[in-house]
DNA sequence: GTACATGCAAAAGCTTTGCAAGGAC
DNA sequence: GTCCTTGCAAAGCTTTTGCATGTAC
């Protein structure tokens, strides 16, 4: 049953589209994964199903707004995505690419400053540069 | 005396060329920055310095190749570079952009996990995240 | 029916590249 | 003299947008 994936999106607020849902089951049917867009533009030809590159991008950037998918920081010109929303943390390799998921138990930071004032902590995103 | 900038470009192999002077003068004659290239265009149009914005690109990625800038993990479609060179870590407001250094002395990690086989750990980054 | 989404193509934004001319070493 | 760098324009790559058509609600 795919029915999660409908609900993702219709809790979301956005309009259950047909090229959402299919962009969604690629993201979501398997395990965690990272990706650009061009990756699902792949996938999309892969499979034939026929979704115009702008609607990929579209669907990409909503599901980010949305939180449905998470932005990930990287020295990139893409944009990357993760589709693990937990909290947690990442080993990169720069010279392939590669990230690799570090549950948020395994790092744990013994102290951190204050933020500035007027502020206050959103999130901490460790990245682990391995090579 | 300019001199130590000089050295910098001399001692990093690439060749000492009046425009890499000008854009090193940028970078590294005030506190340590976090900037793009859009940034070194508006101050080298800001001092009438004739660098062409190709020539600004590259400076600022064989600059980064030889270690005198690094470059900044974001979001972003646009690279930012830092000129500070210890190790250290960001607060990062997502809206604004903006980035504060954090002194790498004022985080330490309690635990972290082990590389994956055959790899090491070449350095960590912190981004925490304001609001 | 209305507001939102899609597809396509065009445009936009950032960065790199090809090539001829110039400059560093 | 050789090889690297510059400047300019053109191309490249990723992403966004305008607009007419289509679809969810």
């Amino acid at each position: 049953m795919r029915n999660f994936i409908k609900k993702k999106i219709e809790n979301s607020g956005l309009r259950l589209t047909s090229q959402r849902v299919k962009i969604a089951e690629i993201l979501f049917e398997g395990p965690p994964m990272h990706f650009t867009a061009e990756h699902i533009k792949l996938e999309v030809e892969k499979k034939k199903l026929n979704i115009s590159l702008a609607t990929i991008y579209n669907a990409l950037r909503d599901f980010n707004e949305k939180n449905l998918i998470h932005q990930i920081k990287l020295e990139s010109t893409k944009n990357w995505y993760d589709t693990c929303l937990e909290d947690h943390h990442h080993f990169y390799n720069s010279k392939t690419q590669q990230l690799i998921d570090i549950k948020k138990n395994d790092i744990s930071l013994k102290k951190y400053p204050s933020p500035p004032n007027g502020f206050k902590i959103k999130k901490y995103d460790v990245l682990i540069e391995i090579e």
